[in-house]
DNA sequence: GACAGTTTTGACAACCGTTTTCATTTTCCT
DNA sequence: AGGAAAATGAAAACGGTTGTCAAAACTGTC
C-alpha cells in the first residue's frame, strides 16, 4: 500500500478541513487520477492506523479525516460554516478528564473533545 | 406520538448505559411488546428533539441514546467494557472551550466532550 | 355509539456510507 | 524475464437509518 496512500495523504495535507472518503475520491477523479473508491477507503484506514490522520464522525455518522500538523495529542476547533480547522491544545482538559475518571474509580481514561464555532471569516463583517 | 414514545423513554430511563435503536427494539420485542423498528427510531428522534435524551455516535457510526437524569448541560464518563455511564460536570472545560474559540476569532461556540475508561467493577480485583 | 378527520403505526423498500469479495494488475525480488 | 506477494477496483454485500404508504388507533362531534 503505497502509491495511492501517498496520493490520498497529499490531498489531505493540502486541505485545512476534515474531508470524507467520497469527497476525496471525487476530487481525485475530477483531476484525472485513476483510483477506486475502495482504495481511498483503504488508504484512509491505513493512514489512520499509522496515526498520520485524525478521524471523527459527523452528526450524521459520516467519517471525516484530516492530516494534522501536530503529531502529539491535540483537539480541534472547527468552523461550522467553512470547515476550517485549527489544532488546539488543552492541558487543563487533559487533567480534568483524568481527574474525573479517577474520581469515579475508572482507569485507562481516554477522551474525545471537539470544539465547534463560526470562524471570523464566516461570521464576517455583517 | 405518544404511546410508543413513552415506552421507549421508559426503557431508556431504566437503563444506565447508552442504547442503540436496534438494541431497544430487540428488548421490547423480547418482552412481548408489539412495536416496529421504525417506530423506535421515530420515538428516539422525537425524544432527542425534545431534549429528553442525549445521543452520541459510537466509533463505528451507530447512534446510541440515553435518558439523562440531569436536564442541564453535562458530559459522560462511559465504561468501555459494560457501558455504565456517569453524568459529569466540567465547568473548567466549558470555560476552556469558550476561551479557545474566542482566542481564534470563532463565535457561537459549542463542544462535544466524552470521557471513556474502565469502571471499578470491570477493571475488577485483579 | 356511530362517524369523519387526524395522528400514529409498522412492514417493506429505498438509501447511503462502508466493507468484503475476488479476479486482475502492479510491485518487488532473484 | 519469471514468479510470489501486495495493491487495486468494480461490483456485490452489509448495517444502520430513513422514506413510503396503507392499515390501525385516537380525537372530538353528533
Ligand atoms: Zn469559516
Ligand atoms: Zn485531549
Ligand atoms: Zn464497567
Ligand atoms: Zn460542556
Amino acid at each position: 500500500m503505497s502509491r495511492s496512500r501517498d496520493a490520498v495523504h497529499e490531498i489531505l495535507r493540502r486541505s485545512e478541513s476534515f474531508r470524507s472518503a467520497q469527497d476525496i475520491f471525487t476530487e481525485m477523479r475530477s483531476v484525472g487520477a485513476k483510483i477506486g473508491l475502495t482504495t481511498v477507503y483503504r488508504a484512509l484506514q491505513a493512514l489512520n492506523d499509522d496515526g498520520r490522520v485524525d478521524v471523527l464522525r459527523t452528526d450524521d455518522g459520516e467519517a471525516v479525516y484530516r492530516a494534522c500538523a501536530s503529531g502529539v495529542h491535540h483537539h480541534h476547533l472547527v468552523c461550522r460554516a467553512c470547515g476550517r480547522t485549527v489544532e488546539v491544545a488543552g492541558p487543563d482538559v487533559e487533567r480534568w478528564a483524568e481527574a474525573i475518571g479517577a474520581e469515579h474509580g475508572f482507569v485507562e481514561i481516554t477522551h474525545t473533545v471537539e470544539v465547534f464555532g463560526t470562524c471570523a471569516d464566516c461570521s464576517g463583517p455583517r
